[in-house]
DNA sequence: CCGGTTTCCGTTACCATATAACGTGCGGCA
DNA sequence: TGCCGCACGTTATATGGTAACGGAAACCGG
């Protein structure tokens, strides 16, 4: 799947400039390395994997890094794992201030394989805007992450 | 709110005989301090309230007592704030094995005050269970925590 | 009441995740 | 040319979470 990497990184690139965002060498490598995890991967995980090239790398290089890819919604971080994982659809969404960007997005989470499935489902973001609304609750971002079993997994066992 | 603390408190202990699971003190002080916090609370805050009536707590001593609170549904935790809150409708859940009991819930967490609401809405459990049966995804649990502004800090600005 | 078993919790040590604070070099721009 | 802001290196530290072991207390079948 390395094509699919290239690709990515390619369109990201575009996405960056055409937003005024530089997408450093750094930053390049770390969604480079995201990419190729293919699953949720932790900061450290990261870190470990982007010294291999980088003699000197430490926690804050690669959190910045992923700072970045976050706010230019390269990438998502799944909280229930305290992870990080490419967005499945990182075009055509602007960027957005302050941390995480908005476009609805939802996890499924296999416990079993580790794969985590985005989607973007409207219903559920519907459903969700229609609960705030009522409370009166002006939202800015919102996590869902469903854990369980993928269907591959829930056939074998 | 004095009064409400010791009304959860009994209404916990009830729960927990029923089910033959012990509220022992220390986990019923744990979780007086969860409910006088009113708020998400980190663990290691928790232990530093702890610790003024036990001194030799240490990270173990909370994150057991922690543990057995969520399995027996009396509290959540919010994977955002890596911290912890009373379930606003802690009766009438059956416990559940394995961490993190399954009644669907959401927290909308206000960004300004810190508050978090929890609600248990119908829709938004019925979509995300619509989408999960779309993909052949077999859920145990789910997180949905919506990040913004409550009402009252909407409008105060 | 006894003895085995399980549960609870103290204690120590440690690992994992994340950020603060400060310095330096480089590129853009008046 | 001098200033400014961004990116990044570097060190240190804050915050969140577990493993592993042992002793004491609660439970239970006899």
């Amino acid at each position: 799947m390395a094509a699919a990497t290239e690709h990515a990184l390619e369109a990201a690139e575009a996405a960056c400039t055409l937003r005024g965002a530089r997408l450093t060498e750094l930053r390049r490598e770390v969604l480079r390395l995201v990419l190729e995890a293919g699953q949720p991967v932790g900061a450290y995980a990261l870190l470990d994997r982007l010294r291999a090239g980088r003699a000197g790398a430490a926690p804050p290089t690669v959190y910045r890094a992923l700072d970045f890819l976050l706010e230019q919604g390269l990438i998502h971080k799944v909280e229930r794992l305290n992870a990080f994982i490419a967005c499945a659809d990182a075009h055509d969404h602007a960027p957005h201030a302050g941390h995480g960007h908005a476009h609805p997005h939802q996890f499924f989470i296999c416990g079993r394989c580790g794969d985590a499935a985005e989607i973007a489902d409207a219903s559920i973001a519907a459903a969700i805007a229609e609960a705030a609304r009522r409370i009166g609750f002006r939202p800015r971002g919102a996590t869902v992450e469903v854990e369980g079993l993928c269907a591959a997994c829930a056939e074998a066992g």
